[in-house]
DNA sequence: TATTTCTACGTACAGTGTACGTAGTCAAGG
DNA sequence: CCTTGACTACGTACACTGTACGTAGAAATA
C-alpha cells in the first residue's frame, strides 16, 4: 500500500463557511473566477469537494458571499469630513477593491446585496443626503457615482482580461484601419501615453460638480 | 426501424456563421445566456453540435460575434444635427440595444471590439470632437458616457435576473432592517413608486451639461 | 474522370455542479 | 457507562458542458 494515512503536512483548519470563501477569493484573485470550480477549491483547502457543501449551499451563493465580502473591505466613510468629500472617498475607496479583486465587477450586480454590500449602499446614500442635494439629485448622484465605479473598473479590466493589457490594446489598434477609425486608433494611443489615469476622478468630480451645479440652479 | 430518415419538417438551410449568430441571440435573448450551450443551439437549428464548429472557432468566438451583432443594431448617429444632440441620440440608442439583449452588458467589454463596435465607438469619440470640447475634455466625455450606458444597463437588468423584478426588490427591501438602513430601505421604495424611470437620461444630460461648463470655465 | 476541399456527423474525453448515501466524530441524555 | 442524535467529511454517480479527432459524403476544381 503506497498511500497510507494523508500527509498531516496540511494544515486542516476544521472548515468554515469564512474560510472557504476566504480561499475561494483569493483563487479567483490569483487564476481568474473563471477557473475557480469547486473542486478546484476544496482541494486548495485540503478538503474534497463535497465537504464545502456543508456550508454553502451551492456554488451561487458562494460567489454572492465572495462579493459580500470583497464589499466588507470598502473603508467605512469618516464622519469628521464634509458630506460630498465623504462621497468621494467612499467612491475611490470602492474603485480600490473592485481593482483589487478582478472579478469582483462583473459579478457586483448578480445576486442580491449581502449586509456588507447594503452597509455601503445605505452610507453613500446617507452621505448624499447630507450634502443638502434635493432627494431627486441625490437619487440621481447616488446611481450617477455608482455606475461610474462601476463602468469604469469594468472597462479598465476589460482590458486586462488576458496577461498584458498594453498588448491586448496594440492587437486591437493593429486590427483597425486608421483610415477608417482615425479618433479611435487617437484613443487608444491616447490611451497607451498613459497621459489620462487618472480620468477615474476627474469624471467623478464633474459628475459632482454637476450635481452642485443643478441644485444651485434649482 | 422506427426512427427511418429525419423529418424533412426541419427547414435546413445551409448553416452560415450569420444564422448561428442569429439563433444564439435568440436563444440567449429568450432563455438567458448562462443556459445557451452549444448543443442546445445546434439543436435549435436542427444540426448536431459539432457542425456549428466548421463556422466558429469556439464558443468563446461566438459570444464575441454576439456582442458585435448586439452593436449593429445601434442607430448610426444622423449628420444633420447638432453633435452634442448626437452623442445624447447615439448614447440612448445604445442603451436601448443594450437593455434589448440582457446578456449584452456583461459580455460588452469582455471581448476585444468587433467592426460594429469599433464603428460606434469611433462615431461617439467622432461626435465628441466635433462638439469643440477640448481634447481632454472629449476623451473623458466619452469614457463617462460609455460608463454611464454600461453602469445603468447592468443595474436594470442586474435586478432584473430573476423573472420578476418587483418580486425581488420587495424580497431584498423585506431582508433588511429598516432600522438599521433606512436611506436604502427609501431608496429602494422610491425605485417601486417608478417615480425615478428617466433618471437614465437626466444624468446623461447631467454629465453633458457637465463637461460644457468645464469647457466654458477653461 | 480524378483529386482536392469543405461540411456534417459520431464518438469520446476531461471537466463542471451537485444529489444522495454512508461513515465517523463528538455532545447530550439515559 | 452506553445510546442516541446531530453534524461533517467523503465517495460515488449523474447529467451536462466545451471541444478534439476521425470519417464520410458532397461539391468544387483539375
Amino acid at each position: 500500500m503506497i498511500d497510507g494515512e494523508m500527509s498531516p503536512a496540511m494544515p486542516r483548519e476544521p472548515l468554515q463557511r469564512d474560510r472557504i470563501v476566504a480561499a475561494a477569493m483569493e483563487l479567483a484573485d490569483g487564476d481568474g473566477v473563471d477557473s475557480l470550480s469547486m473542486r478546484n477549491l476544496a482541494r486548495s483547502l485540503g478538503y474534497e469537494v463535497m465537504s464545502l457543501y456543508n456550508h454553502v449551499a451551492n456554488k451561487d451563493e458562494l460567489l454572492s458571499l465572495m462579493v459580500d465580502a470583497a464589499a466588507a473591505e470598502i473603508d467605512e466613510p469618516r464622519e469628521d469630513v464634509a458630506p460630498l468629500a465623504a462621497v468621494r472617498a467612499l467612491t475611490i475607496s470602492t474603485r480600490d477593491v473592485l481593482a483589487r479583486h478582478p472579478w469582483a465587477p462583473a459579478l457586483w450586480l448578480r445576486y442580491l446585496p449581502g449586509p456588507a454590500r447594503t452597509r455601503q449602499m445605505d452610507d453613500l446614500l446617507r452621505l448624499f443626503d447630507a450634502t443638502g442635494l434635493s432627494p431627486e439629485l441625490a437619487h440621481h448622484g447616488f446611481h450617477a457615482v455608482t455606475n461610474h465605479v462601476l463602468g469604469y473598473t469594468l472597462a479598465q479590466l476589460g482590458l486586462n482580461m488576458g496577461d498584458d493589457p498594453e498588448a491586448r490594446a496594440n492587437e486591437f489598434v493593429d486590427s483597425i484601419s486608421e483610415d477608417d477609425h482615425p479618433h479611435m486608433v487617437a484613443h487608444v494611443r491616447q490611451h497607451l501615453a498613459g497621459d489620462t489615469s487618472s480620468s477615474f476622478e476627474l469624471v467623478l468630480d464633474l459628475i459632482l460638480d454637476g450635481l452642485l451645479r443643478l441644485e444651485s440652479d434649482h
